[in-house]
DNA sequence: TATTATTTTAGACTTAGTCTAAATATAGGT
DNA sequence: ACCTATATTTAGACTAAGTCTAAAATAATA
């Protein structure tokens, strides 16, 4: 990891919100939050932070196949699952078995790089509903 | 299934596109297709069609994360491997362990109703380059 | 201080897809 | 065949999420 990110006076602040949040907010969503700390940054520069977080190492972009990204803290390696009903994601720590990443490499034929699994379902609070 | 699918002209002609297309083709892909075939249809058609064919069962429709759907014809069980380098998206099916599913379960407490995995990777033409 | 590089800003623009109201097509009942 | 009801398609306006650009502001270096 790069010890020479220069964490700007945004960067920093879209990294707390991001941080702090404990739902893996989207970009909207971090803009929001943003607005009741009382900063209020140019889109580009949110996006272009997003960016540069991602990049360094800091975050996670999760594509969840909503049409926007979600941004997530923590950066151990992890999964994710979606409540179907409400629409909030959690992290899964069950690692899947490394033998199947060596299965599909042989399958296909690919240089497996990355693996993302997106679970979905319903989180115990729907189901009690 | 439901046996009593309606296949209109359109959506008969986007779903043979689908099935004869070998890679997974996007709705603007689909659009380009078509109109080499001779049909020029609204995008609300278009849309509305894959939206139909996957409510019905006949198609899948593919989030890998790149900003638009990809669509596939090939509805058995089974996953996909993207290139990084050209795109090109293939299928998978060495199935992900069962156990690992229930292993979920237990750690979230969700009831796990789906889950997908996408892989990435580089695929046997590009890493001769 | 002057120069250069980096970052932020506002706002125009793009892409992928949705929505709406009118026009067409299809199906069922008489 | 004719009327009515329902389903589908169409064109085009609209939306959401994000990118791009050129100018202004900051920071770093000589």
């Amino acid at each position: 990891m790069d010890s020479k990110v220069n964490l700007t006076p945004q960067r920093k602040a879209i990294y707390d919100v991001i941080c702090e949040s404990n739902n893996h907010p989207t970009a909207a969503e971090i803009i929001e939050n943003l607005k009741e700390n009382g900063f209020r940054f140019a889109y580009g520069t949110v996006y272009n932070s997003l960016h540069y977080l991602t990049e360094a190492g800091l975050i996670h972009e999760l594509k969840l196949g909503e049409g926007s990204s979600r941004y997530d803290g923590n950066i151990d390696e992890h999964q994710h699952i979606q409540c179907e009903i409400c629409g909030r994601v959690d992290e899964v720590f069950t690692e899947i078995n490394g033998e199947w990443l060596e299965e599909i490499d042989k399958e296909t034929g690919y240089t497996v790089k990355s693996h993302q699994v997106i679970l979905k379902g319903v989180c115990p609070t729907c189901q009690n509903q």
